[in-house]
Parts: structure tokens; sequence; C-alpha cells
DNA sequence: ATCGATTCCGTTACCGGTAACAATATTATT
DNA sequence: AATAATATTGTTACCGGTAACGGAATCGAT
């Protein structure tokens, strides 16, 4: 029992293959009647339209891939969610790749998918390889670059500012007296995000006269701190009494684990962490932390992905969502 | 600037469109010197074979979708990390649905996935409207239903016993002495598995000769319980002692809020989760929970899909992962 | 009634690959 | 050397839609 067709559709509707065509698309030209009568057969006969078919005729494809870094992380959960429901509504669809922060699977991921044809393309973060960089820059599609931004993006980037983050974390916790804050995160080698926020960290409190902070790389599953990481931190010789984590989550199991150790927080270590994630306001202390807008990048990337398919003018190609210190219990 | 197609790399190597096609998909016919040639010059003029061309003409696709009723929730994050993985190294594209547990939305994916002619199909659960389940039977492609297990799966279920697990959890309970369990769940009338979980744990304590469960639905967002849910659970005029959630996220989340709030855990209030999400480990009290197999599910959906395709006979289409009761402190 | 503008539909050609079969080159066999 | 068997390449047709253009039918205005 082969597929019905858009030819069989036509037949029964006897009308050619063209009108067919046009009268399901809701095409300008195709009268009133007659898109009524073969649509209304269409569902009949229980035509599925060809989406290679229409896709190579067309060259062009509703397919938008989205590139993330992990998927272990809600972060990008969340800016999935919300890219997902806007570009699905808009009659894109789309295809998800994870390169586990590696930079060669982004490239890989990149050249598999340009054999798609795809609308346009939303890739986390705006620092690539050489090779990468060119790849997109001579791409015939919108390329929408989420999480950070850069004065130089390839199309748009839509994000924030995370060496101000860092640093505005950094002001703040000087601020509250702190003599020694440690700086710890998670692949920060291939996090530049991260790093970034390091970065802006570090340089504040060297500003201030400060050694660089004492920075921790925990080596355990993602989201997750060792004990081992802990004590590197608590019995460090310079007495570290604040933490920066790289994330909540990894501030959030640092907060339980020294509750379980009768560490207490903030008194003896303070602790910060980055993302703002649901669980950080319910924990006793609550968390300090920086909320960051991922729900937004989500939405604005897909939002902007969507006017740049359609030709529309981009007015500001650069969308800086901005961030917010939460202070809180912790720190 | 037009692409390069397979044609105009042909004509570079003085070959038919067919033998260049032959040489690039390292087909059997095609000398090793010609294979050699042609792949050679493909990526010196940056060939890059369009993929509809490819699968209108084979009638094949190497697209596999998977359709998850939510993102917010980390367990399916889990199957969707292992199964990406998977199906990506074996050349596999997938493509992510959400249906946010709803039936309607379920079958509007799967009839919008029917234009792009999947390689196979990964969906969650074992229940479907009629429509759905008759679209799924004489789909021309194997269909893996995941995370519940069934006797008459439409082609592979992976999953384990939800009615089973949830039972095991009443037993537990019961023998731990609570006197008045509660069950309390997130979006319960459309979540079927969190409602077949309640129906095993139900039939024990009425087994047991105790009333029906008191049945909180928490109304916030997922993951966050409300106090007015808690304060729903203690103050209930039955004095209930132990709450079984549907999941760890409410269960963590209610732990932490007894905490914040002074309610002793076990003793006032016991807490039951379900999932072993990485942070319940590390509460304290630490979470019981159920461990689930999700990423082996994901694993195992991928496997089953990938032989599937292949024409491989199915040795068993039930496969049951089990779950794992994690006895702990808080219950 | 005539004419231009509009509306609607059909014809033709093609998108860029691959299957199926035919043809040719190469090697092995007697 | 002749022939069969095998390896390699080419030819043809087609996958199922859509763009572009052209023609016929309808309509209002002069």
């Amino acid at each position: 029992m082969a597929r019905v067709t858009l030819q069989d559709v036509a037949n029964a509707a006897g009308v050619s293959k063209m009108t067919a065509s046009r009268a399901l698309r809701a095409h300008s030209d195709a009268s009133d009647s007659t898109k009524e009568r073969v649509t209304k057969l269409a569902e009949e006969m229980g035509y599925i339209p060809n989406q290679m078919a229409s896709m190579l005729s067309s060259k062009s494809s509703p397919i938008i891939p989205m590139i993330v870094p992990s998927l272990s992380n809600i972060v990008f959960l969340d800016i999935v969610e919300n890219a997902q429901a806007l570009l699905h509504e808009a009659g894109y669809q789309m295809m998800l790749m994870n390169t586990n922060y590696s930079a060669e699977k982004e490239e890989q991921a990149i050249t598999s998918l340009l054999a798609w044809s795809p609308a346009a393309l939303l890739i986390t973060g705006v620092e690539h390889t050489d090779q990468t960089r060119l790849l997109l820059n001579k791409a015939p599609f919108p390329v929408i670059e989420m999480m950070d931004i850069t004065d130089n993006p390839i199309d748009v980037s839509v994000g924030f500012n995370h060496y101000e983050a860092g640093a505005t974390m950094g002001c703040y916790l000087l601020e509250k007296g702190y003599q020694n804050i440690a700086y710890c995160g998670y692949q920060l080698e291939k996090d530049r995000r991260a790093h970034k926020r390091y970065e802006g960290f570090r340089d504040v409190l060297v500003a201030q006269g400060r050694d660089e902070p004492v920075v921790v790389n925990s080596n355990s599953d993602y989201g997750v701190l060792s004990e081992q990481d802990l004590k590197a931190i608590t019995q460090h010789e310079s007495r570290i009494d604040c933490v920066y984590f790289s994330n909540d989550d990894l501030a959030v199991s640092a907060l339980l684990m020294c509750q379980r150790l009768g560490i207490s927080v903030p008194e003896t270590l303070a602790i910060a962490g980055f993302n703002d994630i649901a669980i950080g306001r319910q924990t006793t202390p609550s968390l300090t932390t920086t909320q960051t807008p991922r729900g937004k990048i989500g939405t604005k990337a897909a939002e902007s992905a969507i006017s740049a398919v359609r030709g529309e003018v981009i007015a500001d190609n650069v969308i800086d969502l901005g961030s917010q210190l939460l202070p809180r219990e912790s720190a």
C-alpha cells in the first residue's frame, strides 16, 4: 500500500498536481472552492506531504538546528524548551545537537548539519574554531549565537556579559568582607563562559589588591561536588572563607555537603553560585547567586532566527539580556 | 556561488554521477582508486551532500524522532542524552519533540513527523489515543515505547513496571511503620506513569486494611512544591506522617522546606521520592527513593531502534529494566 | 462589444541524489 | 586464444514535490 501522493489527491480532485499543491499550501491563487475540495480530499485520503520532496524542490527546509554544549545542565534545557515552543509554533522543526563542550564536536555537528540546508542555526557561545567560524560566516542562513554576547557576532548574538557577571559577584563578595575567595568550577578549561566569569571575578579581586583566587576544578560528574573537592577548599592552606561556584548545581551540592559535615554556611564558609536554579531558593541557607535570563535567551534566539529567516531587517544584532545578582543567605 | 553538487565532483573526477555517488558512499563496487580520487576531490571542492535529495531518492531517512512529555524534567534528559549519543554514532539524526504531557500534542507531533519518513520512532509511554495508536500501528517504521512497559507494545517497549515500583515503595513504607501515608504529585491527571505508581502504592495500602491514601496534586511549577501544598499535607486532618512523592524534585523541595520550617524529617514527616536524582543523595537526611534506569532506557531504546531499522529480528519486544528501592534516611 | 486586469489553473522543467539494469573492462579458466 | 566470470562504470528513469511561465476564464470599465 503505497503512500498517497499529491498526484493521487490531484487526480481524485480532478485538478493538476500543481493546483493541488497550491490549494494545500493555502496559496493565494487557488480558488476557495478548490482549496476546500482538495483539502478535504487530502484529509480523507490520508495524504501526508513528503517533506523531502518539498524541501528538495523548494530548496529550503524548515529545520533549525540548535547546538548546545551539554544536556546535563538544566540551564540549556530552559533554552531548548523555550526556543522549541516558539520555533514549532512558527512551523519550524528543531534539531538538537550536543557537543559535550568539545570544539571538535561542534565543528562536526555543523558540517553534518549543512547537509540539511537548515533555515537558521542556533548555537551556544560566541567562540568557535577558525574553521567553524569560516563555515558559519559563509553559511547561507542566519546564525544566532546564544548565551554569550560579542561585539562581533556572526549574525546575531543573544545573551549577557559573563565577564561582568563575574565581576559583579566579585564586588559583592568583597563588599561582604570575605578575605579569601576561591573559584570552583567544572570543566573550566572547556567552558569558555565560566572562564570569562572567572576572569571578571579575578580582575576585581586583583584590582583590590588581593591575590589571584584559588581555582578548584571539580572532576566529578556534572553538578555534583566530590568530597575531595570540598576538602581541597576547606583545608587549603590559604584559609578560604568563601567560594564562588561556576554554577548552582555545584554550589547547592557544596552547600548540602557542608550541612552534612557540620560546616556552617556562611559563617565558616560562604557560598555563591551562578544561574539561579529553583532549588537554590529552597536550601537553608538560601543560595546567593546570579540570575540568568536563560528562558528569555531561548525565546529571543528563536524570535531572532524566525525574523531573520523571513528576511526582516535586524535592528540590533547584539541582544544583551543582562543578569542580576541575587544576594541571599549563603554569602 | 551555487553549492557544489555531486555532478560537479563527478565531472571533476571524470566519472559519471553514479560512480561518484557510489565512491562516496563506500559502496562495494567502485574501485579503490576511484573511491580515493573522488573522495579527495569532494573534500577539496567542499562538496556537501544534499540530504533531501538523498532521502527523496532512496526513500529512507536517517531521522529518528523522540517524543518526550516534558523537558523540565531531568529524567527525560538522561534518556535523551544517552539515546542521542548512540543514534548519532550510528549515523542517525534525532529530532526532539515535546508534548507537555498532552495527548493531543502527541498526536500532532506524530502526524507532522510522518512527513519526514523517519527511520524509527522513540516515544515515551505506552498509552496513546486510539487515533495515535492506529497511526503508529500502520507506520512503516519501528516504534519504540520508552519508560513504561506493556504486554502489548506497538513494536518494542523499554522500561519498567511502574505499578510494581509504587507497590514496592508502599510495602517498604508500611513496613517502616508509618500510619498515614499520602501521595503527592504533579499533573497527576496527565502523567500516566505517576498514576500507575499511585495505583500500585494504593493497592498495597488498601490490601493491608488502610484507607485510600490522601492525594495532593501540586499545582506549582514543575519540581517545586508550594508552601500551600506542604500545608495541605502537614495540616491535614488525618495526621499524615509520611509522603510518597511522584518524583524526587518534589520530594527534595519538600525536604528542604521542612528543614526551613523546622519540621523534622523523618521523625515528624517522612519523605520518599522517585527517580534517584543526584541531589537526593546529598540532602540531610538523604532521600529514600526508587532508582530508575533512565540512562539505560535511552541506550536500550536507541539500540532497539537501530537494530530494528536494520531489520534484525527482535528477540524480546518487552524489555523490563526494573527499578530499585533505595532506602535512605528520609523514610 | 472590446479590452485590460485579475483570477485561476495547467504545462514544463527541474531540485540532486539513488535504484535498477545495461554495458564495458578486467581477470580467471580451460 | 576463446570464453566465462567478475569487477567496475555508465545510462536511464524516477523519487514527489515546487518555481516559473503561459493560457484560459472571469470581470469591470469604457
